[in-house]
DNA sequence: TCCCTCCTTGTTATAATATAACATCACATA
DNA sequence: TATGTGATGTTATATTATAACAAGGAGGGA
C-alpha cells in the first residue's frame, strides 16, 4: 500500500480512493478475486460498480506493476513484489485457493536461457496448480 | 490425426466426424484457434455451429491429450505430442500468432524441483509470448 | 427383432468475463 | 474564471463459456 503511494507519488500518478480500495481488496487475504467479487466489494463500499470501473483501475494497477491477473482462472491477485518490473511465477492451491508469487528466477527458471534460440521471450505466463503443505496434511486426515 | 484414432481404438472412445473435423482445423495451421473460429469453420463444413458443440468436442480433445488451451488468449491447439501425458509449454509469437509447444523438460524447467518444498505442482501453465526468428527479420525491416 | 442403454450431437437459454463509446466530474493551473 | 486533463460514471454490447434438456444412433442382450 505504502509502495503504492510513494510510487504514485514519484511517477505522478494519482491515488485516489476507488483505487486504494481495489488494491486494498486485493490486499486482503492471499485469494485472488475476480473482478465481478471486486464490484460487489466496491458496491458495498459505496462506490459505483459496473464493469468498467473496476476493469479500468485493474488495468492501471496491472500497467503500474501492482497487481497481476491469473490468467487460468480470470482473476487478479496484488503483487508482492511491487515497484520493480519481473516475471512472476504462481503457486495456486487448490484447495485453499491461496496465491503464493515467486520470482521466475526464484523458482529456478530462466526462460531466456531455457528456450530453443530461434525464439525471444519477451513476456511469460506461469501458474502452477497444486496443493500447499498446510493443504496436504488436511487432504490426508480427509481420507481417514 | 492417426494418433488419435490409435489412441481412441484403445481407450475405446468414439471417433466421429465431428471430432475429426475439429482436429482437422487445429492441426491445419500452426495458429491456435478460438471457440467461436471454430464454430465457424464447422458450420462452413455443414456441421452444427452452437457453442456448446465446440466446447463439448474441445474438452473432448483437451481430457484426452490432444487439444490444449492457450490460457492467456482463450484460443486452443492441436498438441504436438499427442498420446504421452506431459507438462507442455508454449512460445506463441505476438506477431505471426504462431504457436510452438515444447515439453516443460526440453526447456529446462523442472517445476518440481523449482519450487519450494512447501507446495506440491499438479499441473502448470507456461506460455511465453514474444517473437519468432522469421519475424524478428521483418521487424527490423520494418524499422527502416 | 425389439428394446434398452449409453454416448454423441443438437437446441435453447443464459451465465460469466470484458470492452467500446460517450458523459460528467474534479482538480490543477494558465 | 476558463480550460485542459485525467478519473469516474453510465449505457450498451461484445466475447467467452456453461446449464439443462431433447433427439438421434450404435451396439448388446432378451
Amino acid at each position: 500500500m505504502k509502495a503504492f503511494q510513494n510510487h504514485c507519488l514519484k511517477k505522478n500518478l494519482k491515488v485516489t480512493p476507488l483505487r486504494n480500495k481495489v488494491l486494498e481488496c486485493l490486499l486482503k487475504g492471499h485469494q485472488s478475486l475476480g473482478a465481478y467479487q471486486i464490484l460487489d466489494l466496491l458496491r458495498q463500499s459505496g462506490f459505483s460498480s459496473t464493469p468498467p470501473i473496476a476493469y479500468r483501475v485493474l488495468n492501471f494497477l496491472i500497467e503500474h506493476g501492482f497487481v497481476h491477473k491469473i490468467e487460468r482462472f480470470n482473476t487478479f491477485i496484488a503483487c508482492s513484489h511491487p515497484g520493480n518490473s519481473h516475471s512472476p511465477a504462481f503457486m495456486i492451491c487448490r484447495k485453499c485457493d491461496k496465491v503464493a508469487e515467486i520470482d521466475e528466477k526464484e523458482c529456478g527458471i530462466d526462460l531466456k536461457k531455457a528456450t530453443p534460440v530461434d525464439f525471444k521471450v519477451e513476456e511469460a505466463v506461469i501458474e502452477m496448480i497444486g496443493i500447499c503443505t498446510s493443504c496436504i496434511t488436511t487432504e490426508v486426515s480427509d481420507a481417514h
